[in-house]
DNA sequence: CCACTTATGACACCAGCTTACGTATGTCGA
DNA sequence: TCGACATACGTAAGCTGGTGTCATAAGTGG
């Protein structure tokens, strides 16, 4: 239900530069002539829409590349480095920060230790300094960043507010984009952990070929994030995919035996060496969570499943009994795979939604 | 992640078409002058759009309205006529089909008993038939009928095709949409029953202000149909929705008992009358509902949760104890209501697919 | 019959896209 | 060194579609 407003013809002109824009991002160092084709617009409606861009700087033209037949071409390319963007996971044990500019590309990672028990402004604060670090480090202007965006675990509403933390602390009712904002002056969001990481999933992760996405993390708790049609759903108040809640999932249970005794990582890798008890353990947590996460698939019906966060890097181990409980509950279990990210998942994500706000602004609304 | 093509000067003319023609479907009645008015587009711009609407058949001028001051306006209006649509509900004990016009009034319904151990041939004979003697008997010839949609229990894939079913002997494997397009030689599609009753309460029902929406069907089994911004999501295979499988949601179970010996209608009529036994027996019916309602719920955060089906008729006897195990299990549980609709649910949401798809048509996609 | 109201019709104008064609600027081979 | 060739650029003409303006038409009310 897209609101439908009247065209007049900056319209055209809207939909041509987002047009000329994707593609000449897709093709990088590009000329006029090919990006009419790959385009479909003229050459000269091509280079209208990339004057208009170069003098917002959003595009630079480089010198023509020689030794080739005919007239030299005129080069564009995209200025990735015209605006950056922060992605921040503000979790239970640390704070990550990531510095990437316009094509998402990394520049800079930032990271520091947060004690689990540690109050809300001592974790904000941590959070504030470390994407602060992150900028100063990498030596950019802190005006240069454009948009922030922020990944947490509980639930976060539309606002960017945290409205339910089980987990941290202090953490329920922080406006942690409002305060996030304050870092850099700059637009700031916030969303839940587990939805940021499907996001990053979905962008360079494992899921890059599939529209609709159920993502499962696994830490301290184990939360889920969805995406539909390739967009994050995030339900009425920003509580979609909080299936773990649910007593008969018994993900809360799951999380806590897993790692009673020994520590979580031990048991997999006894369970990897081949150790029965370890084994049985694993498969009794995987057994748990084929629950929550086939009422999950059963839900949306998914392209594909993917798990995070720190148990998924077990791999296999886990994975196979969790795909053979998963077959046993649904008609038709979907794909399950493991992230294609370690810890730095979030705040990738952190970072797709900072660039979706950044792109969506580029091209005024 | 909408496909992206150019725009040329046509584009424009088909967005202000799109606004034009939703403008005069929702004023009714209208003129060049409000028209331009409501959509924000100039007179001219209107009269051409409406010109070429009226060549296509689609609009029609009526002899303008005198006693008024001022020179008298041309008045328009959407040809409700144009075409039409059917929809039918492939159900386990019936067929039902409506006919219905542009607008989606109805303007004939048609029903027919099927038994529940029908062989599939049998039960897509009634259904044709049904189909055909609603629009025979309403007079109009069948090739006005432009697309023609079904709804029916169980998971019915992207094509149409129902990839299975639990509850109706054949049917596993029907092609639906192939066969329903062979009654009026139109476009056919197939969805599953409560996905199509979903969408009728999203565009006429209970749910007509809110976007994101799980409705849960109760009949012999209970299905469930998950609109997501206002759209249908059907999943990868169509299977979006189907919780109730899901062993330990126990529905199937719960569907079993609520009717063990006497008739879910005399249960639900004793409890309403106050008998003690009754009122238990719906209470453990709704708790089990409550369940798989609550994973629902939790997987999707809708805006609201729809009951429908035979056993919503019962009304707060139900509702009431549904939404108290609801608030148990769910962190901030969605308001519950029940069907706008009574047994038509199913086939108004037929209806209502086919003109989403008439209307893609009519605009040239 | 005249004043007033309201919609229409015709015209000029603008933005934006496309096609066409001549021109500029390089490489390649004799 | 020079001409042939290839390729891209620059400009102009023309189309579609949308907007604003203004005189005019066609009613009502006194």
């Amino acid at each position: 239900m897209t609101e439908l407003r009247p065209g007049d013809a900056s319209l055209l002109r809207k939909v041509n530069t987002q047009v000329t824009l994707r593609a000449l991002r897709r093709e990088g160092v590009t000329t006029l002539t090919r990006l009419g084709r790959v385009t479909g617009l003229s050459r000269q409606t091509v280079e209208a829409v990339l004057d208009e861009l170069g003098e917002r700087g959003y595009v630079r033209e480089l010198p023509p590349d020689e030794g080739a037949m005919g007239r030299p071409a005129r080069r564009f390319a995209f200025r990735a480095d015209a605006g950056h963007v922060v992605g921040v996971e503000v979790g239970g044990d640390a704070v990550v920060a990531a510095l990437a500019d316009l094509d998402g590309e990394v520049i800079a990672w930032e990271r520091a230790p947060v004690p689990g028990g540690a109050a809300a402004h001592e974790r904000l604060e941590a959070a504030g300094r470390t994407a602060l670090k992150c900028v100063d480090g990498a030596g950019l202007a802190r005006r240069r960043i454009w948009a922030v965006a922020a990944g947490t675990p509980g639930i976060v509403d539309r606002t960017g507010r945290v409205s339910l933390s089980l987990t941290l602390p202090g953490w329920t009712g922080v406006d942690l984009a409002g305060l996030a904002g304050g870092w850099f002056g700059c637009t700031a969001l916030a969303a839940n952990d587990a939805n940021l990481a499907a996001l990053a999933e979905h962008w360079r992760g494992s899921a890059r070929h599939v529209s609709d996405l159920v993502y499962v993390l696994l830490g301290h708790r184990a939360g889920a994030g969805i995406l539909i049609g390739g967009r994050l759903h995030q339900g009425r108040r920003g509580a979609a995919g909080e299936i773990g809640t649910l007593r008969q999932v018994g993900w809360e249970r799951a999380v806590r035996e897993l790692a009673e005794d020994a520590s979580a990582a031990e048991v997999f890798k006894a369970a990897l060496a081949g150790d029965r008890a370890a084994v049985r353990r694993v498969d009794r947590y995987a057994e748990h969570l084929a629950v929550g996460a086939s009422a999950l698939a059963l839900t949306v019906d998914p392209d594909l499943l993917v798990l995070g966060g720190a148990h998924a890097r077990a791999g296999d181990v886990l994975l196979d009994p969790l795909r053979r409980h998963l077959a046993e509950l649904c008609v038709n279990a979907p794909e399950v795979v493991a992230s294609a990210f370690g810890d730095e998942g979030v705040a990738m994500g952190a970072v797709r939604l900072a660039l979706d706000h950044v792109e969506r602004e580029m091209l005024g609304l």
